[in-house]
DNA sequence: GTAATAAATTACCAAAGAGTCATTAGCAGG
DNA sequence: CCTGCTAATGACTCTTTGGTAATTTATTAC
């Protein structure tokens, strides 16, 4: 107010971006319906009207930030197999280890427990969800392992339950320690988890 | 309306379990928010006005379904503990089982979705459920391994890690299923893909 | 400087749903 | 059969919030 700079700002390319962010922390915080458009505008630095400016309604905003936040993810795993030289036992530690690193840092990976929480209010996002993102990522961990099997690195394992099995430990904990993180005091290293569990999957537990 | 019988009847008694019940289905199926008082009362035979005439509001009757549902199914699996005579890895494979058979029929399991999706928005419940419910799970399965450890049955590994890995595919899998039942179009058999896992944990991915 | 523009605000509306309470009616005891 | 008790109803209120639109003001071009 002492200055005499302009009380907001005209930036039209930025807002949409810095709204789906605030939507993002909220909607993977609160949940869709908890969500208030206010606060959603507040956090990204607008008023209400200004949201509805840029997304038609409350639902268009929840399915441009599951589009937004997880299109640009999804393909460098998918670069990664197809350059790969190594051994596929390596490639899945790489694999894992991404993803381990990537769920530190980024929201993005809250999207899963948005998922999870929403997908019976929003099927058709659902089923975008599921085939745009899980399918493809169990796709990618699936065909390592099958190619693992193939050149006999891995014993003749059925690859789409192994994936499961692969994946499940470290989405859960990320989804667990995105609910949770007030009250369960038991601290998780994530990437540490993620190599216990890897050597855990390839050596078994069993004494020899 | 043909016959005389009573509109509606006294059932002091019945009344707040089957309420829960209905709130239960609904709560898991839609979250906290989007179900309204006016559903469950009516999947629960009764009106809006009796559902207050039980619970003082809307997040009393949340906690009464969480605390009702989950509290007779802790116990068993400690009782199991304490009387086995077998292996440890027998045992591991027991209690394994018995959860998957229980994410069959039972409605209580749903209760780790609704919690994964609603637990920030209710921290006291939260804290609730990782105490009673989490951390005496954790700590039955820990045990069982750790003395599989001692007893040279399993290589040693950190119980509390092995724990996770255990436990997560199966949670993560009911958690899943009850979310995108309509859209994910795999489908799972809970008691196959546990047997699986429990080979996959024993035995390692690695051919010798 | 000034006028035209459109980005952003603010005050508003309407629907939905949580919560209330006066009334109704099932049921047990006399 | 009648009477009292209270379980259950259903119509009501009030708050919350998604959504709208008239108004304001930053910005740009001349």
């Amino acid at each position: 107010m002492d200055t005499n700079q302009p009380r907001w700002q005209r930036r039209k390319d930025a807002r949409p971006a810095e709204i789906i962010e605030a939507a993002l922390t909220l909607f993977v915080d609160k949940g869709f319906a908890a969500t208030r458009l206010d606060d959603v505008a507040t956090q990204a630095g607008v008023t209400k009207g200004t949201v509805y400016l840029y997304f038609a309604n409350k639902e268009e905003l929840f399915k441009a930030v599951v589009r937004e936040t997880i299109l640009p993810n999804i393909e460098s795993g998918e670069h990664l197999l197809a350059d790969h030289q190594g051994t596929w036992a390596e490639l899945l530690w790489i694999l894992l280890e991404r993803w381990a690193d990537r769920m530190e840092y980024s929201a993005s990976t809250g999207i899963s427990k948005l998922m999870i929480a929403e997908a019976s209010n929003f099927p058709d996002l659902a089923r975008f969800y599921v085939e745009e993102v899980v399918m493809r990522s169990r796709k990618l961990f699936a065909t390592v392992i099958q190619r693992g099997i193939d050149a006999g690195e891995f014993r003749p394992v059925d690859p789409v339950m192994a994936t499961r099995a692969v994946i499940s430990p470290l989405m859960l904990i990320k989804v667990w320690k995105q609910s949770f993180s007030l009250c369960d005091t038991e601290p998780v290293d994530l990437k540490a988890f993620a190599r216990f569990h890897y050597e855990l999957m390839m050596q078994g537990l069993a004494s020899r």
